[in-house]
DNA sequence: AATAATTTTTAGCTTTGCCTAAAATAAAAC
DNA sequence: GTTTTATTTTAGGCAAAGCTAAAAATTATT
């Protein structure tokens, strides 16, 4: 029953957004954080006598088991959070990230198993992101980049990046979702755009579209 | 755009709680807070800073339009979780309240909104209160104390009080509910009891259960 | 009206969490 | 293998919010 503040959190989910279970830079996290330098150092000492992450100083921080742990239960709530506001209150991609940084920091264990169960226990999020099980467990993270499979393969859109608001609203011009299949007709040689097509026609993805787009074969 | 701190709005909640428009005693809001007079005044002085209420010190604090205004949204995310909770989520109604001071604090005009709609637009929350609309009216205050009815009237139970814990175990054990229909039977000149009648038989309610449970005659 | 009791405010301290600027350390370049 | 550059840490400040203890103002009592 121990609580955290909402910096904290911010700290332990970032830590694992850049190093997973690998050891970070006080400056990476700083960039991540959005704070100087100076602050994350204080802030990553309070972590540590909490046995979060194991500090070495001028080194990096990395997280413990226990931090682990706690990254892991956060972005579970963040996902199947964003999973609600996009299922149920029909949020589009693109809004649903600030919400859920508020939300995830709800406590109560109660309250995310029957969100959980609430949403038909998923096991992905809207991105396709894979959502921590209960016991942090992961399932799997889907798919490989569209640029990744070679011409005439039929493919499934299973993943999108966070790759920012123009981004998912590039998406929705051009109409992909998750879910979407088409073929891949061409692969550029000159700049690696590929051309997917479907029933209803073709188009052509730039490369740094397609690096964003994860799809499986189909 | 302004942004509140949460304890911030839990002030303005209390105020509003306790005295509605009204002002209100130092002592009275440290109760509710929980908090020490001198912590109270200070945090009386910031939200007079920020023109949310008005201090004349020594004597009280009172909410400004611009603080009413807060307080009503407040509530409003309020009564809409707890409906969502006990509605979608299938929490009970003892459970929501502490959850629902959590989720209060959540920033998003959106969300609230959308929220809103995916509840079905209601106008009382899960106990029967009225859930402030957008624009900050107030949908009725239903029913009157059970004791209030004489003898021989039909009636609609609509809201109950949130008194505790036990008053609400205590309805969860005599099977009493919001829609919940009853004929009044008798009404006891000893100790103000009242006995309820229904297709399934009739029992007897306490004084202090029945200044909890409001009704409108049906 | 003067004193006693209560309430409220002030003063000063603590923690979290951020900041800037200066000092210390590690890494890169010569 | 020094010296320069970049990174990290310390030192000292500030605001929000809480606390305790002492001072001031208000209210109540005789």
């Amino acid at each position: 029953m121990k609580t955290h503040t909402e910096s904290e959190e911010n700290y332990i989910k970032a830590l694992y957004h850049i190093g997973g279970e690998q050891p970070v830079s006080n400056g990476d996290l700083a960039q991540r954080i959005g704070a100087k330098g100076s602050s994350v150092t204080q802030a990553v000492k309070r972590l540590g006598q909490k046995e979060l992450v194991n500090v070495v100083p001028y080194k990096g921080v990395q997280l413990t088991p226990q931090g682990i742990r706690l990254a892991k239960s956060i972005l579970r709530k963040h996902r199947l959070w964003e999973t609600f506001l996009v299922d149920k209150l029909g949020f589009g991609w693109d809004e649903v990230h600030p919400l859920a940084e508020q939300l995830e920091h709800i406590e109560s264990e109660e309250l995310v198993d029957r969100l959980f169960q609430f949403l038909g226990s998923p096991k992905h999020d809207p991105h396709g992101d894979p959502i921590p099980e209960r016991d942090g467990q992961m399932p799997p993270v889907l798919g490989q980049p569209i640029g990744a499979f070679s011409s005439g393969a039929e493919i499934r859109i299973v993943r999108v990046e966070d790759a920012g608001t123009e981004f998912f609203d590039q998406l929705e011009t051009m109409n992909i979702n998750l879910g979407n299949t088409y073929e891949i007709r061409a692969i550029s040689a000159f700049d690696s755009s590929v051309e997917l097509g479907s029933s209803t026609g073709s188009f052509w993805l730039s490369q740094s579209m397609c690096a964003n787009i994860y799809a499986i074969q189909s």
